[in-house]
DNA sequence: CTGAAAGCGCTTACAG
DNA sequence: CTGAAAGCGCTTACAG
């Protein structure tokens, strides 16, 4: 490191002994200006100071606040996730969106830090102490989810973990969800209202909780109404390997008089491997898709979709979050957000 | 603030003193342990020391560190958008996952922060001193580019900054672009190969340099070779007005052989229109996208497109900024990385 | 109404 | 080979 020039590089900045010298007052006096804490300051000081800090360009350094108040005003989001571009998923985008903007609000920065599933404990949010408290996005398998979130829980900060089943036996945490069966049940209801005698549920074959909560719910409704159902797992990675997938399973069992995408993409996918068939939408194949987004709804044809409330969990855990270190304990331990349908023409 | 729940709070948590102190020795030996200068030091003291601060928990404080050392290890990152979902743009997902990755990396932390254009003073990134340098990426007018450069600019840290025109007369400051121009003199030569007899070229009604840019260099090849070229400029913010746009423009003007999209969405919009008026690609209209993305690559047709170096340009970012952290300056102040055909079937 | 002083957690040049 | 001490920038209870 080259201390020479960092120390003169620091020299030029102002601090609170500057500003204090350049005023005249004690450097008390300038904190207490800048936190706006002026009970019964003279008006002439404190316009004398305020002239200063203008003038020398003062911005209040947030690392000496932080030693001294011991916090650091700043959450840590770790997105766990094999892929290095850990942030495609519109889902993550707009809770991350909702997360950062809240924080912002409040004057809180956000650290946001992609790790594989299985560096979690090399990374340097781990290791050190950097953040008040941590917002946690997992993928993999349950076991994966159990061991990296107790990971966490075990950093003796403050926790909130979005579309994870809550583990009883942590401290410290709460969870964020979204209402996946409730909007699950209520899509699949809104289906059965075009009276199928045949649907085919299309999921990734990548374990999902949120996924199998809405296949579950797809199920029981479907099959409670007598509805033929199957269940497809295949590859979500591409449009045309899903319809290749449903386009061979068509092959064998048929086309259904509905097909439950368990999300949009794959929904998406579907329409366009019916389309490019001559299969006509809805009149002989109704589709349903899952978790759209404000910004994607003009995007393509108007596909029937329940909506993800993903932005305001983001917004929620970051309430939740300063609310906590405002005090010992989160209220609750658990949050569901409500997913409404969206009736669209194609179901 | 809780001050009294507060100090029990961090009392539990290990510091440089209660390890030392479980381990015998002075804070100066746990502080050589923890940063790896163990030149000399007695192998004994050593092993005492790594067991303490296992057996504590012990996680070096960032605030007390930096602090002392006047670096904050941390890279603030604002992007300058009016809409709250600014994450949305593959563009800009992409290139902050680079950045967010290589800073992982070297145990820097990403501090992500959107700002609407307007707000950017109120923005307390702006009002105080939280990180070693920032990184910039904007929207909106040229003005406005301008002034809220030169605000970060004047914060008087290092600063690199995306996708903008170089401004000569700033400080400290690095400009890393995608060679726009390349990739589209290079994509309009490739088309140029089907020898069409006019074009039309698409783009968003907003301004957006690289745009700019790319419109500049289709025109120059196209109507170099003596191709009747037509520039649209349409609100891209659903695929149904993109396609409705192009159908008007059709209807009035004819069928050209090209369409070149100013983007994906754009190309991909028009394939859509196209297809549903059974009209085909490439026979009758020839359709290219830009700035494609590894994986989005699978998600539709085979569109011919140039693929975006985002991912490479955070990762460069980030590592430009490093380096300029240990010096004192940055080497060069414009890095423009290569931007690539990728030939697929529509064009 | 204002300021002196202690101390947050850490690193490092220096003394022993 | 190890430690005492200074000090990074700030806030706050307390003294005057």
């Amino acid at each position: 490191m080259d201390f020479l020039s960092r120390e003169t590089a620091v020299a030029e900045k102002a601090n609170l002994h500057s500003v204090a010298a350049h005023a005249g007052v004690s450097i008390a006096t300038v904190s207490k200006v800048v936190n706006g804490i002026h009970l019964g300051m003279s008006q002439a000081t404190l316009e004398r100071v305020q002239a200063s800090i203008n003038e020398l360009g003062y911005r209040p350094n947030r690392t000496g606040r932080g030693l001294r108040t011991l916090r650091r005003f700043m959450i840590g989001l770790a997105v766990v996730d094999p892929s290095p571009t850990f942030l495609t998923d519109p889902f993550t985008t707009n809770l991350v969106a909702g997360l950062s903007n809240y924080l912002s609000e409040q004057d809180f920065g956000l650290l946001l830090h992609g790790i594989k599933p299985r560096q979690v404990e090399q990374s340097f949010l781990v290791r050190e102490n950097v953040v008040d408290a941590f917002c946690l996005m997992l993928s993999g398998s349950a076991n994966s989810r159990r061991t990296n979130t107790a990971m966490f829980a075990g950093l003796n900060h403050p926790l909130v973990v979005f579309q994870c089943k809550p583990d009883e036996t942590l401290q410290d945490i709460c969870y964020i969800n979204q209402d996946d069966r409730g909007g699950a049940l209520e899509l699949a209801k809104h289906i059965l209202l075009r009276e199928p005698a045949n649907a085919l549920i299309v999921i990734p074959d990548i374990f999902w909780p949120a996924i199998e909560k809405r296949v579950e719910a797809f199920w029981e409704v479907l099959r409670g109404a007598g509805v033929a159902t199957k269940v497809l797992r295949c590859d979500e990675h591409s449009a045309d390997h899903i319809g290749h997938s449903i386009s061979q399973h068509i092959g064998r069992h048929g086309l259904p008089d509905v097909i439950l995408g368990g999300n949009d993409k794959i929904a998406v996918a579907a329409l366009q491997m019916l389309d490019s068939r001559g299969v006509s939408v809805p009149d002989q194949v109704a589709v349903s898709g899952f978790n759209a987004f404000e910004q994607h709804r003009h995007a393509g044809g108007n596909l029937t979709s329940a909506s993800s409330p993903a932005y305001e969990m983001g917004v929620l855990g970051g309430k939740l979050l300063l609310k906590r270190l405002q005090s010992t304990a989160f209220e609750k331990n658990e949050y569901t957000l409500p997913v409404k349908i969206i009736p669209g023409a194609t179901a």
